[in-house]
DNA sequence: GGTTTACATTGTTCGGAACACTGGAACAAT
DNA sequence: ATTGTTCCAGTGTTCCGAACAATGTAAACC
């Protein structure tokens, strides 16, 4: 078949990709589930299943008895709307990357400094054994599920519920676009020497210097992906 | 009428609440659609409306032809759990809080340092003019609110998309809870001093000095918070 | 023993109907 | 002329029952 995903998840898609757009300015109407239901070829049930999703992401609000309504994303967009802003038009949005690579500099500096006061043993070790098995990584793919797995076991040491969440969403994001994400991992002798002195620094508690070496680390890679974006 | 949200809301948040709280192990089976529509006395279109939302939270996984199946939250929950998170039992997860707090005063801390880099003047202005306001506030309620319109001048003078996006969660969690997190515009004079300074410092460009004065400013609305959680 | 087939289970989509809420239009009262 | 009321068309909400499609399992087959 042609359609790899449900119905509701196209139309959906659809709907996300046209209010992103901006194919319909914030207030304005949208059609109603039933004119959707028509244009689209589906049943009413698959375009209210599409449009609740819709809501849920905070990009139209609907009430019974009036019509939808788009919502301005930069005022009411929740951080799941991340993944459809930045993979708009089959590539990437550079813009967008800047911004994600940037917080996740961010938020991960400072795990590094939480984790580095509140980690277990167990955690410090796990560190560094997933540094070691960076050095070793048989290729780029390899390396970027343990790059991913080592930030998952820092994030974790860092004990923050907040931190771990946006996180998942940003892991999303990756395994979405694996392929794209790759320059992060490129070079990898210089930034297996960052791994391993953030993993002493965490297991030492130096939180300035974990976050430090973390932050670095991090920005390294944040310049390999800004390149080859270009 | 009583009920004031539609029926698939209800199957949402009834599904959420059992799985959040531990009532279904990660990896087990659900009930079957067609059973929680028996058990919850209603139609099947409603019981996989709120399905799907669950699934749209990564708080379980929906396979045609197979079981659904409950997900680790922790593994696999975007930032949109926190508000589910937070809330359980009708009063406030006291650990919960403790993480959200803490972000906050990381992400805004951050923010004021790229905010004193990026702002434009009009921003700068409007910072000062909101914390003139908070000064004379009417009441408490209305300077939460100015406080909360404060710290969104400064994210967007930031320009990080993800700051914003995380924000926004943050911010239906407040207003979602309003009266509980009162305490943060608590005996106002001492805040006041600081809105300024971070005021000034945003202006002048000062991303040290900004993020410094933020994060303390953060700290003793989330010290005013945490001591009336008891 | 390994492969294939058939079946029961479960999610997915449909079409159509009735219900409930909202906003505005027409009307009535002041 | 203004205010309050009633009614109606438009729109979202919920229901029912049926048929379709994917998955896992177990029986049947070679």
């Amino acid at each position: 078949m042609l359609s790899r995903s449900s119905l509701p998840d196209q139309v959906f898609h659809r709907l996300v990709s046209d209010v992103l757009a901006g194919r319909f300015a914030p207030g304005e109407r949208l059609p109603t589930q039933r004119a959707l239901a028509a244009e689209l070829g589906v049943n009413l049930a698959s375009v209210r299943e599409g449009v609740k999703r819709l809501e849920q992401l905070g990009l139209v609000e609907v009430r019974h008895g009036d019509a939808m309504r788009v919502r301005d994303w930069r005022l009411h967009g929740g951080p799941d709307v991340l993944v459809h802003l930045i993979a708009r038009a089959g590539s990437l949005d550079v813009e967008m990357v800047r911004s994600v690579m940037e917080a996740r500099r961010l938020l991960l500096g400072e795990s590094a400094r939480l984790a580095a006061a509140r980690r277990s043993d167990e955690q410090a070790a796990l560190l560094s054994s997933l540094a070691e098995q960076l050095a070793g990584a048989a290729g780029d793919e390899a390396a970027q599920h343990l790059d991913f797995g080592w930030y998952a076991v820092l994030i974790e040491a860092a004990g923050n519920v907040v931190f771990l969440l946006v996180m998942n969403s940003i892991r999303a994001l990756y395994l979405e676009h694996l392929e794209l994400f790759r320059p992060i991992v490129s070079d990898r002798d210089e930034l297996v020497a960052r791994y391993r002195a953030a993993a002493r620094a965490v297991a030492a508690g130096d939180g300035d210097a974990a976050a430090a070496e973390v932050f670095q680390l991090a920005a390294a890679q944040e310049t390999r992906l800004l390149q080859a974006l270009r």
